[in-house]
DNA sequence: ATAACCTGAGACACTATTGTCCCATCTGAG
DNA sequence: CTCAGATGGGACAATAGTGTCTCAGGTTAT
């Protein structure tokens, strides 16, 4: 395992990268196999890449990670709530739609999440609390109920586009549903 | 194959399709012996009532479609758009916390979807146009749209339900939830 | 150009799941 | 009570997916 990947090796693992989020999008249960065609390259080459299922998953969720915890600290800054939300919806269904591992068969994560994980928590629990101080949150709604339905739609919206829909469309099309779904 | 079953019988046909929903809306690539444990009785027996796993998940979805239609004729009648749209989403909700195929590992529906499917087409459709005329439908929201939202938010209900929430307190959620993405 | 690297294709063992069959046992209906 | 119907458990073949390995051929960097 050399500490830097040749020129044509990187263009594979991004190849890898983009085919396994539309393949497992469309059907989490999609095997190495559907995987590897849809990426273009043989079976042998992308288990020399990700040396696991379970390793190209988390990898994928790492970096979908990663992409979201950015979005969470960009739109922090935003002090209306409805704009808040806005902003960080759009900006995770653009990074889902590039790498994304939310529609996993296994729900129950038995790791402890990364840090990337407390720190998005932190920011969706700080836009429900100031939403909820402002009076312009939508009866009933909650963090976790927050979470859940933000969750849902990002999903729905990645299968859209994974499905061949246009991110631009459908990007803010998803975040405006969530703004409605949550904010006054 | 006789014409009716014994009484126990009927009885394991019920605790099946209960066993089914419940299984598949946690883990859509669950197994016929996952399945099978969680109903409390032998893979054998599972068989013997439905011949196929994919004969078992058809006759969930034919279940739920029954309901969802029932649903959709009871709530054509709500002249209130958000109101109907009330209506119709926590009945559906409730039809789906006891049998629900939605959660489907495999989208691409190559059968031709039977009455059902247009009956719930086509109300759906009335919703919308209604709402539409009465200019109290959210942005960007159109007939496809609204169907993905709906069944993002359902399917999202159902998990939550399937992981052990309460229906009662789920259902009116999710239903307000939809009505504040779609309408105004 | 040369050497190190990357790849495709195929063979392989291993495991999990599906669907079938049989037999002993139990249970409901008349 | 009696018997057809229903079940559980286990054995079974068949299939599909996972992960490993090898080898011959193609590509990149120097």
């Amino acid at each position: 395992m050399s500490t830097v990947l040749r020129s044509d090796a990187q263009r594979t693992h991004e190849r890898i990268l983009h085919a396994a989020t539309a393949e497992l999008t469309v059907d989490p249960s999609a095997g190495m196999d559907a995987i590897a065609q849809r990426a273009g390259i043989g079976r042998a080459t992308l288990y020399r890449h990700f040396a696991t299922r379970d390793e190209l998953i988390a990898a994928l969720r790492e970096l979908f990670l990663d992409r979201v915890e950015a979005a969470a600290n960009a739109s922090i800054a935003e002090t209306d709530p409805r704009t808040a939300v806005l902003v960080f919806i759009e900006a995770i269904m653009r990074a889902a739609a590039e790498t994304c591992t939310l529609t996993e068969a296994t729900p129950p994560e038995d790791a402890p999440d990364s840090r990337s994980q407390i720190a998005i928590d932190r920011a969706i629990t700080t836009f429900i609390d100031r939403a909820r101080e402002n009076g312009c949150l939508q009866d009933g709604v909650d963090v976790a109920w927050a979470f859940t339905v933000g969750k849902a739609l990002v999903n729905a919206g990645a299968r859209e586009i994974a499905l061949g829909a246009d991110v631009d469309v459908i990007a803010p099309r998803v975040a405006a549903t969530a703004a409605n779904a949550l904010v006054r």
